[in-house]
DNA sequence: ACAACTATATGTATATATCACATAGATGAG
DNA sequence: CTCATCTATGTGATATATACATATAGTTGT
């Protein structure tokens, strides 16, 4: 349940191409939908290929604390609720912000792959041609 | 000509959202099109948002060593041309595999991102209603 | 001879991600 | 009632990745 190893030729690793800070944009969508605590993130991060819950949970808790030194999310201790008591997150006008420019720099990416991607498949075609 | 600096909200940097090794795939995929060496192939990566001639451009010699070591590519002083000597690069069978492998990640990534983008859409276009 | 360009390379610092571990309240089984 | 398990939040150390700075050297034109 909690792997997703893979590898290229000869045992060289194939990286996971993940993006750089990735976390990030998807905590500030995810607390721009609604607010939430850090456990219930990990849950939902899953949507986009996050498996914080088994590897590596203080992951969040750090990211969490430092947006919200940045300015980007707010927090308070969530008195409702049975459990040990959880700390809950919502988003600022300066996280919705970034999130916004978050999106502009993914769009970019994309573009930049799908070059990749078809310049690939380009040299594939002549190549078994 | 060699400046990229964005920034978000409040002095906060909007990360450029890079994909991890991003490079390799790149030099792969441009090695798969004909061989080259580091110099030249500098020029060749700005088409996938790379400013390795200004920034850094010690970093391709060091990742196309290190690719040599894993077998991915293999190189040789080219004594043609002008200028100081050059050391051409080939892919192998091994750096196609990895290539493939590489363009399987990325399309997943694509998706995931995409999966983002389309959500935020969503939530903006509530929130503003 | 000196500046500019081609070409390759290394040393170090910073940023980011992962691994490992610590704490603690609540809940249910035996 | 105590022990395992789940919820919930966190820290310390390490590994990896990227960025910044610098070194070396041949070649070309003035």
């Amino acid at each position: 349940m909690c792997s997703t190893k893979r590898e290229g030729m000869r045992g060289i690793p194939c990286p996971k191409g993940k993006i750089e800070r990735f976390i990030e944009p998807c905590l500030l969508l995810l607390l721009a939908e609604k607010p939430a605590h850090g456990y219930e993130l990990m849950d939902n991060l899953e949507q986009f290929d996050f498996d914080t819950r088994c590897q590596d949970p203080g992951q969040i808790y750090r990211y969490l604390r430092r947006m919200e030194s940045e300015g980007l999310v707010i927090s308070a201790w969530d008195p409702g609720g049975t459990g040990p008591a959880r700390r809950s997150y919502s988003i600022t006008e300066d996280g919705l912000s970034l999130l916004t420019a978050w999106m502009e720099t993914l769009e970019k990416r994309i573009i930049i792959i799908n070059k990749l991607i078809s310049r690939y498949q380009e040299t594939t075609k002549k190549g078994d041609a």
